[in-house]
RNA sequence: UGGGCUAUCGCCAAGCGGUAAGGCACAGGACUUUGACUCCUGCAUUCGCUGGUUCGAAUCCAGCUAGCCCAGCCA
């Protein structure tokens, strides 16, 4: 995992500084998800780079859901997000941790505060309490309740404890000051009651700690050292600091913030996923038009090319959202050599190849990837009537095509050249039939060198060839407009899913996998759905088009 | 005069007082049994703005400006 020659992001600055100083001697991450919802390339990013750093010098990295809150989680998140963690390679070894396994060394610290006179019982309402709290601009109020006595604080938050109080009724906060510019120090609430089952701890508590007060001692417990979270909470980092040091945590980890990832015209907000789950517009949290990891790997990215991207997308302070483009180019550039290259015609036109005898077959020995031989060959049958690409014909030919049109020869890809020789068209003026004749001493692999074409285009065996429904996914986007209206609504593009329902492809295709994915030559890169398999057809997303396809030349001047 | 943070090419992003790395995107060209890939070439006299310090500033100082975050008993 060693950078070579690359520079080093703010973070590895300042954990190399801290290994040299002597702040700590041995680096020690986490990924503390709240087990509410599933992963996205945003999170991602975190666990990449927490993985990443733990990796890079020799440390550890843990798994911890933080689960303080038990009204927001779930235990089938905890699932999803561990799958999807493991499949993005970050390994946490034996150490998967919940936060609220350390609910009773939480409760000790309260405790310890409570008897220092660092943190009180609060009987303030919520309303009364946000009132007390002041705004960005005046300061708050002193609770009234702030100089209760150590003894009745510790009987107070017993009861608390102890479930005599309803929700809202009572909280313990930290005693620190009401009129600091910094609200998260305005006596910060630390613990709030909630008669709730947790999924993980049951009914034993109905206090919680709230996030500000647990996740440092969550952090100083599992001996982290440098807790890596997102630029939201670098207010949060001075109460941070106060509750490891009021708490008396030897070995204080440091908190750094970073910023988040973030994809140009991609929507990302949780709240707008879950509106188009709900009303149908996506077929759910993985729907390959999402950016969930999830979504993701059912579309046919790879663990390989989120790594990469995460990595050519760096690690600031400024934010900042990455191009859609970026991520294309790395599942690109990770599928490239990696997987098998085969011909499909998404719509698809009858070739014949007229002096091709009626009835006869030859099975050409075809390699999976002309770039990588140990991806090894399989064989397509040949025969007198195929599918060529509607859009690799044209009757009247522009400029510089260099496909069919009546009179050109071309190679058919890992086959034999053929000169077109006619088509013909339906009432409708649709072409239906191209017709061509083959010349037998073209056969690739022949050695040929009579003659060059310029134009190879990609076909499949009409009698043998497989249907397949393609879906055409395009990301909730518009590229012209941007992901929101000017009034927050969605923009939705309404070609976000397009179905071909007749393409043709080679017959080998029926040997495929959900999640395995193929380069259709000249057509981009497709991944079988692993949701929608269908037994009469084969269903493929395509994970993104290649980079370019015949353009049209630029009009000539007069 | 609330506080915190950020500002380097269309998008990421190095740079840490010695005269603007790299990637994506884009544009040309070469090659090609994928108009893909690969390979060349081009792409910031300038670092949000204005002053100042200095032989020398994207880097230091001052003052502006713009954007993001914070007033959950969410994380």
């Amino acid at each position: 995992m060693e950078k070579e020659g690359m520079s080093k992001n703010f973070i590895e600055q300042i954990i190399e500084k801290d290994l040299a100083e002597g702040t700590c001697d041995a680096v020690h991450t986490r990924f503390p998800p709240e087990p509410n919802g599933y992963l996205h390339i945003g999170h991602a990013k975190s666990i990449l780079l927490n993985y990443g750093l733990a990796q890079e010098y020799h440390g550890k990295f843990n798994m911890r859901f933080d689960d303080t809150n038990p009204t927001k989680e779930k235990t089938e998140f905890v699932e999803s997000i561990k799958e999807d963690i493991q499949w993005l390679g970050a390994d946490w070894e034996d150490r998967l941790f919940f936060a609220s396994d350390y609910f009773q060394q939480m409760y000790e610290c309260a405790l310890l505060l409570i008897r220092k006179g660092k943190a009180y019982v609060c009987d303030l309402s919520p309303e009364e309490i946000r009132e007390y709290r002041g705004t960005l601009t005046e300061p708050g109020k002193d609770s009234p309740y702030r100089n209760r006595s150590v003894e009745e604080n510790l009987e107070l938050f017993e009861n608390m404890k102890n479930g005599v109080y309803k929700e809202g009724e009572e909280v313990l906060r930290a005693k620190i000051d009401m009129a600091s510019p910094n609200i998260n120090m305005r006596d910060p609430i630390l613990y709030r009651v909630a008669h709730m089952t947790h999924h993980n701890t049951g009914d034993k508590w109905c206090i919680y700690p709230m996030y500000d007060f647990a996740h440092p001692i969550e952090d100083a417990i599992e001996g982290i050292t440098h807790s890596i979270c997102t630029l939201e909470f670098e207010d949060h980092r001075p109460l941070y600091d106060w509750v490891v040091r009021e708490c008396e945590f030897p070995h204080p980890p440091k908190q750094i913030e970073f910023a988040k990832l973030y994809l140009t015209n991609v929507v990302t907000g949780k709240r707008y996923i879950k509106k188009l789950v709900e009303e149908g517009i996506v077929d759910g949290w993985d729907d390959p038009r999402l950016v969930s990891i999830a979504a993701l790997r059912r579309r046919g990215f790879t663990p390989e090319s989120i790594r990469r991207f995460v990595e050519l997308c760096g690690v600031s302070k400024s934010q900042s959202s990455a191009d859609y483009a970026m991520l294309e180019y790395c599942i690109r550039e990770d599928l490239k050599l990696k997987r098998p290259r085969i011909m499909a015609a998404l719509d698809p036109v009858k070739l014949i190849i007229d002096n091709y005898p009626e009835g006869q077959v030859e099975y050409l020995e075809v390699a999976n990837n002309l770039e990588n031989e140990e991806l090894g060959t399989h064989k397509v049958p040949f025969c007198r009537e195929l599918y060529i690409d509607r859009e690799d014909f044209m009757e009247e030919p522009p400029k510089k095509y260099f496909r069919l049109f009546p009179g050109n020869e071309v190679r058919l890809m890992q086959a034999y050249f053929v000169k077109c020789t006619g088509f013909v068209k339906d009432k409708a003026g649709r072409i239906t039939e191209v017709h061509a004749t083959y010349d037998p001493e073209t056969k690739s692999g022949s050695g040929f060198t009579g003659r060059k074409v310029k134009g190879p285009i990609h076909w499949v065996p009409g009698p043998y060839a497989v249907q397949a429904e393609v879906r055409l996914y395009e990301n909730i986007i518009d590229e012209e407009k941007g992901v929101y209206n000017e009034d927050g609504s969605l923009n939705l593009n309404p070609h976000s899913l397009t179905v071909l329902k007749n393409c043709m492809v080679e017959p080998c295709i029926r040997d495929a996998k959900p999640y395995d994915s193929f380069q259709f030559v000249r057509q981009g890169y497709f991944c079988v759905d692993a949701k929608d398999s269908r037994p009469d057809a084969l269903v493929f997303n395509r994970i993104v088009s290649l980079k370019s396809s015949y353009k049209l030349p630029k009009p000539e001047e007069t």
